[in-house]
DNA sequence: ATGGGTGCTTACATTTTTGTGGGTACTTAC
DNA sequence: GTAAGTACCCACAAAAATGTAAGCACCCAT
């Protein structure tokens, strides 16, 4: 259907996976990249990178967020093997997230972006002259 | 409200702007984030980063993305400066869109981003196997 | 004994996002 | 003359994301 979608120039067969392409709409590819550029993935990863978190003080980290996103992301995130979940068995619940390994290279990259946008928004934003 | 709303040190009134914080709820680098991490945002931003683009020709570069997301999505990043609309007044309509220096330098980073994506694609969804 | 904190889940309602199909105005190709 | 390409916009509808409120099970401070 689409012209990406053949144009992988696989070498062998022994090739133990192929790479992504987010170009191609049926690339899993998509599907990571979806929750980690989700409207909490980013936020999530982010806060992360800076230190491992309990749930709640996640949440009071990340300004608007709601229990239920906060569990459904973080769930996301686990599944896609960025997020360590670790629950220690006491009378009061005590869960703390942390990176993975992988999870710190990918966060490298969302901690990148965040932090421009957070240095640059006078450049971006900064006034919306022209509405012409 | 949240507790970071005035944690900015501010230094003196003559500072052109001050900075983001991602992590709070009101601030503005909230709707740049997520122009810029919207479902579409991203591949836009990455497949701009390759080439200079025309509008149809961005249509098909970008798998399943429709007409109606595609100019929403430009719409959103060339109010955020940074994508450049270049309409060429011919008969055929033609339109070349662009990255300013701007966004050169943020899809810098989301193109880092989904390369690793798809560099490590193996590594991350590779095989679901614990369903403990 | 009442309220708050812990880490969630579930049902329900609302909001936001996204897709579909049509229209525009004009040109080139068949 | 009929279809297709260009770069969109618009109304409508469906789908997805998100919020709200409640509940659970148990503890501690007041």
């Amino acid at each position: 259907m689409d012209a990406q979608d053949a144009a992988a120039p696989r070498t062998s067969l022994l090739d133990s996976y192929e790479r992504g392409n987010v170009m191609a709409a049926a690339c899993p590819s998509r599907a990571v990249l979806s929750h980690m550029t989700s409207r909490w993935g980013v936020l999530v990863m982010v806060a992360l990178q800076e230190d491992t978190h309990r749930f709640s003080a996640l949440r009071r980290r990340i300004g608007g967020i709601s229990e239920r996103m906060l569990a459904q992301t973080l769930q996301n995130l686990e599944g896609d093997r960025l997020v360590h979940r670790h629950a220690l068995d006491t009378v009061p619940p005590h869960v703390e997230y942390s990176l993975t390994p992988l999870g710190r290279e990918a966060a490298a990259h969302l901690a990148a972006l965040t932090g421009w946008i957070e240095d640059n928004l006078p450049r971006i934003s900064g006034s919306e002259s022209d509405l012409s």
